[in-house]
DNA sequence: TTAATTATTGTTATATTATAACATTATGTA
DNA sequence: TACATAATGTTATAATATAACAATAATTAA
C-alpha cells in the first residue's frame, strides 16, 4: 500500500498539468501552463518538481529536460524505472518493472526494433 | 575491426581533454581547458562534443550534463552504454556490454548495493 | 496552545547550458 | 579543376536552472 502523499497548492497545480499532457513537458512550458493560477516564475515550478521527483510522482527524462507522470500505479523510488524514446516520433513510455528486465535482455520489442540508448 | 576515425584539429583537441580527465567533464569546462589552444566560443566545443558523441569516442551522460570518453575499447555506437553513479560520490563508471545484463538482472553489485537509477 | 521547527511560497537577479544565423576555410571526390 | 561536403570562426541569443533573501503556512514538541 503507498503512503498517499498530500501535495501542497503549487506541487498540485503542476502536478495536474503534468498528467494531463500526452507527452514529457518541460520546466518553462509548464511556466507558460500555469501562469494563469498564478505561479509566475521559474523557481515555484522548479520546486515543485523536485520534490514530485522526490516522492515519485513524476519522473524526468533527463536527455529531454522534460518531466513525465509515473504510470506505474504501484512505482516505488526504489524501483528501477526506465523510459523508451522512438528515435523518429520521439514518443516516450515508461516500461514498467517486469518488461524491464526483458527488454534489456533482448534488446529487440515486438516490433523488432533494438535500442540503442537507455536514459 | 573498428575502422579509425580521423578526427578533426578541435575533435582532437577536445577528446584529448575529455579522455585525461579523470571523470566526466562538462562543456563549458572543456572550453575553460581549451582557450589556450585557440578554442575560444561554446559552438565550437559543442559541434565536436556533437560529432565525437556521433561516432561513438566519448558519452554523453545525460543527468550531468557531462561528457566522458568510452571506456569500452570496442564500443560500437548500436550497442547498449549505461553508466552506474555512485550517489554520495557521483563517480560514473561505464558499465561494458557484458555487465549490462547482469547488473540490470540482479539489481545489485558486488558490495550489495542496490541501483534506483538508470541514467 | 504557545513556542519551536520545518516545509512551502514569493520575488529578483543571475548562473549555466545550448543553439541560431551567417561567413569563411579546409578536405575529399568526380 | 570543379564540385560537394565537412569543419571552422564569430556574434548574438535562446533555453534551462539555481542563488539569495524574505515571508508565510503547516507540523511537532514542550
Amino acid at each position: 500500500m503507498d503512503k498517499q502523499q498530500i501535495l501542497s497548492k503549487n506541487q498540485q497545480i503542476i502536478f495536474d498539468i503534468i498528467e494531463k499532457a500526452k507527452e514529457p513537458i518541460k520546466a518553462y512550458s509548464i511556466l507558460f501552463n500555469v501562469q494563469k493560477k498564478g505561479i509566475k516564475a521559474p523557481l515555484q515550478v522548479y520546486r515543485a518538481l523536485d520534490k514530485l521527483v522526490e516522492i515519485g510522482k513524476i519522473h524526468k527524462i533527463e536527455s529531454r529536460n522534460s518531466f513525465v507522470a509515473c504510470k506505474n500505479s504501484n512505482c516505488q523510488i526504489s524501483k528501477a524505472t526506465a523510459f523508451s524514446i522512438c528515435e523518429s516520433c520521439e514518443e516516450v513510455s515508461e516500461i514498467s518493472d517486469n518488461k524491464l528486465s526483458k527488454y534489456l535482455k533482448s534488446f529487440q520489442n515486438k516490433a523488432g526494433m533494438k535500442f540503442k540508448k537507455y536514459n
